[in-house]
DNA sequence: GTCAGCGCTCCACTCGGTCGAGTGCCAGAA
DNA sequence: TTCTGGCACTCGACCGAGTGGAGCGCTGAC
């Protein structure tokens, strides 16, 4: 497939340029008369039948039936979006609506919801925000409180304002005044590093110095452990799954309903979402490329978002195939950048 | 309208039972010489055609055009789930798939989550579980935790199981063995009463006796009163929405997605059950009547759940009004039982 | 390589006709 | 008075034929 790509000269790649910017604007097959006209270059109707019946045996476009227009088919819009696509810079007004769409006094997980609303406001279409991992975020204090018999609530607190709860059932039972002991002595220990750190630390204390310690300590470092010890739950955030519905390339009810229900489940979505995390720059998912069968007509479009230059998390959008990437991507991708800098923003950590 | 029911004789409600019966099975308009046979009454089907002119009248049923059978209308719905329907003994297959989902040890909101997938699966509509009221649950243990600058985290753990984490935002900083020592003062005097108990309590002791009492008290109760005050959020669980796209009388894209977006925003959907959480048994609206335009072609039908004699909270299901209320009406009947019993089962008290 | 033209294919739409379900009404029977 | 059978009529669903138009592939000329 690849060299085919190659093999294409200036005036087919045009031709292939103009076929689907028309097709995504319209919705309709686009004929040779019609392309040939649009297509800016000085050709007839007749030497872009021919040029298309190449592009058809390459099997970048296809008619639906003979003699309608062509229409890309996935292949054609993956080349599309690698290197025939100029992406428009985003309308001020779009910038504007999403930078002012932040509160950077928010929470967390406010942020994540006003992230993902912006997005399926602004391009009407249903988008997602993958929650940031936290692996470098400090750990300020850790409480314990005894629920009932061997079972005790932990307490995170990070980066001074999320709040994690965690029921922890143990074999042994607590009195309250131990575990105030415990939960100083981690405190002491551990608070203002990341939790990542911590983590690894407590991993090291229990296998290396359990003698040096004595029981209390052993048994703090115990509970600590299994406090920090669960990775935050993988969760995503989706909104405007409704405007899915505007599409009538997706009017398929039984497609349309697998798709709600994928978005209910978040587990595709997650995955999805997790196939683009290494990426460092806006990727595109077309059609079936997901490898989730119902996802035909559909594409995703996905951008990281970073913190002091390390990856936490991806935000995205999903939408039908014939979808405007022109207008989508610098969306996408600047409200990546601003949830970045949202996220890393010194106001927002300063409370 | 209500005398227009009694004028109804006893050959005219069968005739009306049994077309809405068949309509409700099969989705098509029903003519005269069907009803005429499927009514089990032994008249011709122009007699029946008469009756049918009569109920058309007074607007219970209509036809859709000329010659085509007739169809039920919100009145003639309504008149029938108030006087003509038979329900049935929901099956015990279900009773049981009902029964088996619920897990006694779940905590409140796992519980709600199962009940409403519940409802959703059984009924294959979309299923609605209003959050309880607190208003008798017993306060177990109160803390705070200080988080920063006047911000500090009050956790209230609520009958031995549930946790509520609040953020207070105060003009005065206190420190952590200030709020240790007004927690403790707390618990002394109010653990174990109900979170409505405290509140009054501590309201009382706000306007009474503030003289009798050091700065440090007044203190404990204010931030009491501050971290009991609010109400518990507004919530409400929905599950299975999906399912509503696979009725065909639904299918306008625009309705769907306007409810769709409804179970989105929670707003309308709390506005209508709380509309019925003052009644003790099960409730039906049927299309419009809830208010809501956009509910043409729906019917929602709840019931309240109580807890020691003392109605909750409100569950339901919304499916379209041409649903089987005979199956419906006992699932949602019964599953309101079944979880307020599991709501109030010692065994999930005790832990 | 490009292009005009021809013949062909296929879709979308319309039109007329038929069929069947169902209605409304009427006159006669009970 | 009530019920019933019969009749004329209406309307939607379906079918098939016909038509216009968009668009393709191919070919022969330049």
């Amino acid at each position: 497939m690849d060299h085919a790509t190659i093999n294409l000269d200036a005036r087919a790649r045009t031709l292939l340029r103009t076929l689907i910017e028309s097709y995504i604007r319209d919705g309709q097959p686009v004929g040779s008369r019609t392309l040939a006209r649009s297509s800016g270059l000085s050709v007839s109707a007749a030497t872009v039948r021919n040029v298309m019946a190449d592009l058809e045996d390459i099997g970048l476009i296809h008619s639906p039936h003979t003699s309608a227009g062509r229409i890309p088919t996935p292949a054609g819009y993956r080349l599309f979006v690698d290197s025939l696509l100029e992406v428009r810079n985003p309308s001020p007004e779009e910038v504007r609506a999403i930078q002012s769409g932040f509160d950077p006094n928010a929470s967390t997980q406010d942020l994540m919801d006003t992230t993902s609303n912006l997005l399926s406001r602004v391009t009407r279409m249903a988008g997602m925000v993958r929650l940031p991992r936290h692996r470098n975020v400090a750990l300020s204090q850790i409480e314990f409180l005894r629920l009932g018999e061997g079972r005790i609530l932990a307490i995170l607190v990070i980066d001074g304002k999320e709040v994690q709860n965690r029921v922890l059932e143990l074999e042994r039972d607590f009195g309250q005044d131990e575990l105030q002991r415990m939960a100083n002595y981690l405190n002491a220990h551990l608070a203002g590093k990341s939790l990542h750190a911590v983590r690894a630390e407590l991993l090291r204390e229990m296998r290396d110095v359990r003698d040096d310690l004595d029981a209390m300590m052993l048994a703090a470092i115990d509970l600590g452990e299994k406090a920090v010890g669960d990775e935050d739950p993988d969760d995503v955030v989706v909104a405007g799954q409704t405007h899915l519905l505007g599409y009538e390339e997706l009017a398929d009810m039984e497609r349309l309903r697998q798709l709600l229900e994928a978005f209910n489940e978040k587990q595709e979505i997650l995955g999805i979402l997790d196939q683009c995390i290494r990426s460092d720059r806006v990727q595109i998912f077309i059609g079936r490329e997901s490898g989730l069968d119902w996802f035909e007509n559909c594409s995703v479009v996905t951008a990281p978002y970073s913190v002091d230059g390390e990856v936490v998390g991806v935000l995205g959008v999903i939408g039908p195939t014939r979808m405007s990437y022109d207008r989508v991507i610098p969306i996408v991708d600047v409200t990546a950048r601003l949830l970045g800098s949202a996220l890393g923003d010194p106001t927002n950590e300063s409370r």
